[in-house]
DNA sequence: CGCAAAATTGAAAACGTTTACAGTCAACCA
DNA sequence: TGGTTGACTGTAAACGTTTTCAATTTTGCG
């Protein structure tokens, strides 16, 4: 039997394909005994709407493209799921946009939007459609936007962030507040507003304590596990020594202290370590990773509520909403040695 | 200006809709001259065509939807994102299905799938659209389908494995050689077929060694990190303890060693732990952790191939891929104490 | 040069819905 | 009773492409 289009259930059913159509978008507008007749066919027929007319006509595709450098960062995932699960409920699909800092995927994505794929676009990248010179004028192109994890630095597109300034402060400052003095960073990928952010909450904890920053204790990593590695290896090799080290991520953080480990030194005794994001594994390092927690789940659903205020026309304007961050103080740092 | 349509860029370039169509899809078939007076209507206009109307037109989404237990999960996240590597170079797009084990979210996903909105689906969950009683004839009105990582026992279906008996197996060979006579088993969750076949890897290998199981060594997991501390924590309250552990995963593994650390317990000297996967934190902990390696972006580049065979309609037989583990001896294994 | 074949184009018909609009019919009210 | 309302339903027009088929032009070749 060939698949049954809605004008098949009509005949069926005895009625026209407009009432078909009302019977499953908006059952209360159709009497009692039409309801019935109509999902009896739609049952038996084992019908189900194409998706494929109702796009057309509605001009919506029920997609939501949530655009990351990479899936298969843990705080990216823990993002994408509450969004994922939160995007159901309202009846949208997400559809996965991994650019792997690529340019070429980025622009890729960017299209898909335009062309209509997706009706609104979670973006966590920092580069993207936003050439910044001409993105205003292409802003209004484009379907809706919320954007968080990276600040775009363009008015007028809501946001869902943490304070990284803050976070990376507030971290710091326990640092400090151990009796550390030689506080290494690890930073992010150059250049974006995350790390940039985080740095600066690094250097005005310095500042405030009264600590120059020393160049040499500030290295350059991009989140992930093996820059750890790297940064680890060339902080040990200095004359001086930092007594702590401040990881703008769980993943380097986690790379840095395997390093100390493999070398011998002790974690807290020798040198402190501290990450970013606690991710589930950071609680589980021997020692336990003290770290500055980021609400996952809740940044993926304010995502989710932003977006869809936005496709369900009910907000013109852009919200920005600020999440809370949390210092979670484990056994990976300690005070400095004499 | 509102949004140009194909028929706009037609009139300005002085062509019919037809061959504007051609130029985009197929431009080989329009003379040069007619391409370039389109093209040139085309990027003044800043026309992207509407993938509303090719979609019904087509009957094809350019979608495939990736249904998955848990996209947290870094196994399943390192394969996802081969895949949507993978599927964007061949022009479709990732669908995200999550179904957090949950038999109504499957059942949507299905749905989906049905309404046209997925071209193919990759199924790595075991449940789903498949009532197994009624699955075979249902199969033929589902769109193609790439089965991985949970074997789906029904014939005629594609899939992408690795042979989970012969790498528990080689695990459990890998702690024998060792000396170790009680080791105990973390299994993941209940009647998933992965853990189901790891555990008769296990089995064989005792049996093979003339070891008799023993049922209290076996607990059962869920393949997540909280699990595997349970499991470990109910391992040491026995009598006799075992002096190795098995986990069918790496998160599982890294909880156990979690516990045992925290209770100053030596690895591998009072007891050998072995995870499976090979996740990117494995070799970071310390100890670093033996595993069974999966090749995970292997695996997602193999089930992209598959089913774009079957897109394609290349093939229409079902194709079955093994694809290699590998044993990754590092330190958390040792000799069995005395 | 003339004809067949090939290359290129256009006209028009789908594809499967949703929804504005108009129509029908029963119920209700004065 | 007649008119008005309200509830429900049907008609038909989109939505924006792709593609078949036929028409036209060009090319190739004897």
């Amino acid at each position: 039997m060939a698949k049954l289009g809605i004008k098949d259930i009509a005949a069926i059913s005895g009625v026209s394909p407009a009432t078909v159509s009302r019977t499953l978008r908006n059952p209360d507008i159709v009497s009692e005994e039409t309801r019935k007749k109509v999902m009896k066919a739609v049952e038996e027929g084992g019908y189900t709407p194409s998706r494929f007319g109702a796009n057309l006509r509605t001009q919506k595709s029920g997609n939501i493209i949530v655009v990351m450098p990479d899936i298969t960062n843990q705080v990216n995932a823990g993002i994408i799921r509450a969004i994922e699960s939160e995007a159901q409920k309202a009846g949208y699909s997400i559809l996965l946009g991994d650019t792997q800092g690529l340019a070429e995927r980025e622009k890729h994505y960017a299209n898909m939007a335009q062309s209509g794929q997706a009706d609104g676009v979670l973006l966590f990248t920092f580069h993207m459609p936003f050439n910044l010179n001409k993105a205003l004028p292409v802003l209004k192109q484009l379907p809706p936007i919320v954007n968080s994890c990276e600040s775009i630095p363009i008015e007028g597109i809501s946001k869902v962030m943490i304070d990284n300034i803050a976070g990376a402060r507030t971290a710091v400052e326990h640092l400090l507040s151990l009796g550390h003095k030689r506080i290494a960073a690890v930073m992010g990928p150059r250049d974006t507003p995350s790390t940039l952010e985080r740095l600066k909450g690094y250097e005005t904890a310095l500042a405030t304590a009264r600590i120059e920053i020393d160049e040499q204790l500030i290295i350059r990593g991009d989140y992930g596990l093996d820059s750890g590695i790297g940064a680890m290896e060339q902080l040990l090799k200095l004359r001086l020594r930092p007594t702590a080290v401040f990881c703008f991520s769980d993943d380097m953080a986690i790379g840095a202290m395997s390093v100390l480990q493999e070398n011998g030194f002790r974690i807290p005794q020798d040198i402190s370590i501290m990450g970013f994001d606690d991710i589930r594994y950071a609680r589980l390092m021997t020692p336990a990773l003290t770290t500055i927690h980021q609400p996952l789940e809740e940044i993926g659903k304010a995502c989710i509520e932003l977006l869809l205020e936005q496709l369900d026309g009910k907000s013109e304007q852009a919200r920005y909403v600020e999440l809370p961050f949390q210092l979670m103080v484990r056994q990976s740092t300690g005070p400095a040695p004499l």
